[in-house]
DNA sequence: CTTTGTAGTGTGAATATTCACTAACCTATG
DNA sequence: CATAGGTTAGTGAATATTCACACTACAAAG
């Protein structure tokens, strides 16, 4: 365990399985045993990288709190239509959960809430972070005309939120056997539908 | 523990207090020691009532589904028009989670998912309920030409039932705070005004 | 080149605590 | 007097965490 605040590569594995263990057995099945047994070494070990099984989750949330923002915010662009954008930063996030469905985790991270307070203000945080991104974009979208103005942003958020949460707790149900590229895409037109003029 | 299918008066505290602790303390808090506590007797007696911890669980859901659909399907009225219905079904939700808020977990549920095969199946079926509910008053309004037909009812539903529960979502992480009738309005007005003609 | 210190990473055994659940017993009441 | 519903006092299993110990790589010192 450094003391740095760098994620070492082993940090790194235990995240990943973590997150593989907590879509496939749930919070009830993330223990030290079964980490451990995943990762192939002794239960202790864990202590040697992480103070604690909370500090798992924790860097697993951060990390994915960091990646998120990174990558939703380059997908933005002024020069796009507001459309464009929209449908950018939804193709972004389901790409990324179909390559990283061990991180739908952390949208569908209720279950989870109730862990700790630190744990409760990452989430939030990531939520929070997601709806000023896509309030941005719809408040662009009504300045240049794209959007219909009737509905107030703030009550769109939680329409368009919800959605995709829906999808993802969909796609997590059905044990990821369809492909959620497709579907997302379907959604993200429908919503645009919907909200264009 | 009386062996006909009725709920006793006993088991209905016990399942009231459990859902209670659901939604203050979430899944992990749920033990029989809570539960007991919470009841004002010993944990031993808790089984005095019900089989196992599971039981108690199932028996919340299975009330709720019943409950759910005896007073939605109740709700809707072929004489009233879609909007009407659609209305009359999510003013009944939120005035009933309103005063029954212990049982919001199970709009929520994700957390008792990954309890067992037999409650996720329940989970399964309650949301099945109220997607072919709803699915009927939107088949009607579009039948009407009420509602829009441009997005299938199957791809509207998904929407209509994430808003529905990010906003008991939200009402959650709000400690249940704010009035869930008046801001449920909102959003039941809002999905219209998405939907309508 | 060899010794030696040290940081990093692993192990197995032991720990206290918590969990769901059980057994034996008590007692009021119909 | 049987039964419903309560009690106390356990049970074994699982849990997160700690500890003493061992091995390795590698850099500094002699």
């Amino acid at each position: 365990m450094t003391i740095t605040n760098e994620i070492s590569n082993r940090q790194l594995e235990i995240i990943e399985v973590s997150g593989k263990i907590l879509i496939e057995k749930g919070i009830k099945g993330l223990t030290t045993k079964t980490v451990a047994s995943e990762m192939n070494f002794s239960e202790s070990a864990i202590y040697r990288h992480f103070k604690s099984k909370e500090e798992i989750l924790i860097a697993l949330l951060s990390l994915l709190k960091q990646n998120m923002n990174k990558r939703l915010t380059s997908e933005i662009k002024p020069q796009n239509t507001a459309a464009e954008n929209f449908k950018a930063v939804f193709t972004s996030q389901f790409n990324y959960f179909k390559k990283n469905p061990h991180f739908v985790v952390a949208v569908l991270s209720d279950g989870l809430l109730d862990e700790s307070k630190e744990i409760k203000t990452i989430i939030l945080q990531l939520m929070q972070n997601k709806m000023q991104l896509l309030g941005q974009i719809l408040e662009q979208g009504k300045q240049t005309n794209e959007f219909n103005t009737e509905i107030s942003t703030e009550d769109l958020l939680p329409i368009i939120l919800g959605s995709f949460r829906f999808q993802m707790l969909k796609w997590k149900l059905s044990n990821f056997q369809y492909d959620i590229t497709t579907e997302g895409n379907k959604t993200i037109n429908n919503l645009l539908a919907l909200i264009q003029k």
